[in-house]
DNA sequence: CCTACCGATCGGTAGG
DNA sequence: CCTACCGATCGGTAGG
């Protein structure tokens, strides 16, 4: 019972290492059993078919994302303290998201925004309670005059998720190890705030 | 003679609107032969191997980046004139790329950045002369006093590269019907332009 | 969790 | 450009 637990993680584990680097659909059952030294029935057994492994592994990713960016910072206050650090929590786990490929969440949003089926939707429910958070902050943060009263709340929405999601291939195209400084320094121009002191 | 080159074209189309929804790695032989109702031999005929095909269709996507994009504005006044014109012509082409799944030079941003082999060295190269035309003219924009002196030409090559490759997710995600004005405002933005009139 | 196996599809080749 | 075919790998199952 606890055996079969660890398996399914390690299983996932490797799984979401894999699909970092090339993709959900490059995660096959049978690179999966050579990689854990196990048969391929072993591998798909803990899960039924490859979709619902695609499935939990997306789920691993969201899990891994709320657990590095929104718990750390959800007790801050809400409005634009927190949402500036929200920001930066988001930026850095982009850069350093404990898998060789870079972020999955940003691998697998580039990857299935134009196909259908399941993955696809869970992406779109995921993503959208993250942006319901952005607007939550940013709202408050334009109510209590943190914000310019004008400001374009769904224009920010897009502009910060744009900026999060470019840190992987800067990164990993352009060896651009400032990628987290550049999107901060972006994502204040766009909100309207003064650059941080260093 | 006429006869293959039409094959090779009809070919690396098909390619090209199967990529965009699946990525490069979908396209297969087999999938292809299918849907344009010839042999396998006669769809791989043409290029030699599988990767051939692949990097003839990656050139395919920069020549159309290169018609649609930079051939409309490259004769218009360098500097901030023609950057803006830049950036509009590129995230209109984003938004309409021509290809079921959206822009494939997005797509193949995010679906290569992290492997090695002859796409991503290819992916890299394309991207890099792309940064130095925006560099170009953003040095250009600073120097004649139409930006500020003190802007951070690296970070703004940052999130212009951003804000461009965010439409297409956008779209196919949320249905944001608005993503093109969204990407050119904060674009304005971070170049510290007054916005537009509309 | 394993071995052994299934039909389907993969990239590619031989020969024409 | 075609048919016919190759070995490898795919997702998945039977039976234990």
């Amino acid at each position: 019972m606890q055996a079969a637990l660890a398996t399914r993680r390690s299983v996932l584990e490797a799984a979401a290492d894999l699909a970092s680097v090339e993709g959900l659909d490059s995660v096959t059952i049978g690179r999966l059993a050579e990689m854990l030294d196990m048969s391929k029935s072993g591998v798909i057994g803990q899960f039924g078919t490859k979709e619902a492994l695609q499935l939990e592994t997306v789920e691993l990713v969201f899990a891994a994302f709320r657990a590095r960016v929104w718990d750390p910072v959800k007790r801050l206050p809400p409005g634009l303290p927190r949402l500036l650090a929200a920001c930066e929590a988001w930026v850095k786990y982009a850069a350093d998201p404990g898998y060789p490929g870079g972020c999955l969440l940003t691998q697998v949003t580039y990857d299935y925004d134009a196909r259908s089926g399941p993955v696809h939707e869970r992406l779109v429910e995921g993503r959208q309670l993250w942006r319901d958070v952005l607007r939550t902050d940013l709202e408050i943060a334009v109510d209590s005059g943190d914000l310019p009263s004008g400001t374009d709340v769904r224009a920010a929405i897009y502009g910060l998720e744009s900026l999060a999601a470019f840190v992987t291939p800067a990164r990993l195209l352009h060896g651009d190890d400032r990628a987290v400084e550049q999107a901060l320094a972006c994502m204040r121009r766009i909100l309207d705030v003064a650059p941080a002191r260093s």
